[in-house]
DNA sequence: TGAGGAACTAACAATAGTGTAAGTATGGCA
DNA sequence: TGCCATACTTACACTATTGTTAGTTCCTCA
């Protein structure tokens, strides 16, 4: 986000784990603050930067910016600019990212099942699984 | 992980958030560098504390004890301490967590496929999707 | 000429996360 | 008595992420 130090051990680590972990390298694209939220308020359709920042509520307009940036440089997301005056700019999913859904869903029905189980509660097993629509190549 | 100071507009945003937003309370408390490699050794079964390092390679001794501290706090795993000599403490991986497996399977096909699309490869469509064994009842 | 709106950008400040090095507790065993 | 191993803990340093404030650019319209 800011500018990072190449050979810090801290960077070096990260490199390594996401080099050989698919999964790290997914979760780091889309493991900040705001992006989330980009990502649920942008899934029915694009949305101008203004309109963005007042459905999200408390991103200011760096942070906004900083991670429409990340996700647009990670093909998450496309920017669009319209020359009228003023500008208007426009934010779309890319269809890589709106393929992330089914993981939205699924974490939000483990994450309120286990919200239950910390309070005591044991709810009933997860209803909910991966499938594969075909046999995964590789 | 360190202190947190509570009513930093950083806190309360995150709170804010992790309070409306269950997939954001889920990828909190997955989102760490040491844990994705925590749940992937521990998911075959228990290990104790130095096989546990010794797998995942460079993690050193503090950060993997505050991982795995706050797996324990969050109900993703259990500590089992032995009053051998030397003391053998080993992590379990709870039910709950063990559900966690379909989103890193999707995340790892998911993430390989993106990078195809970054490296100009346009691979076939994710052939996974989150099934609902029954209707969620929400 | 100057105000106005959208979408930023720069400079700075603060918080949170990660890493390093050295030290602790326990009891067994030489 | 002193050393061993395991599993930590403490104190500190560094890096990364997030937030604040005050601009800036572009063109239009009054």
């Amino acid at each position: 986000m800011a500018r990072i130090k190449k050979n810090s051990t801290n960077n070096i680590n990260k490199e390594k784990i996401m080099a050989t972990c698919t999964e790290t390298y997914a979760m780091d694209m889309i493991g900040a603050r705001w992006k989330l939220a980009v990502f649920y308020h942008l899934k029915t359709g694009p949305l101008r930067f203004s309109v963005l920042k007042e459905k999200i509520g408390d991103v200011s307009d760096r942070m906004l910016t900083l991670h429409l940036r990340e996700m647009e440089e990670d093909g998450l997301l496309i920017r669009n600019v319209y020359p009228e005056v003023p500008v208007r700019v426009e934010y779309t999913l890319t269809s890589s990212a709106m393929e992330l859904q089914p993981v939205w869903d699924f974490l939000r029905a483990w994450g309120r099942r286990h919200q239950n189980i910390m309070n005591g509660v044991e709810p009933a097993p997860l209803d909910m699984t991966i499938a594969y629509k075909q046999p995964l190549a590789s």
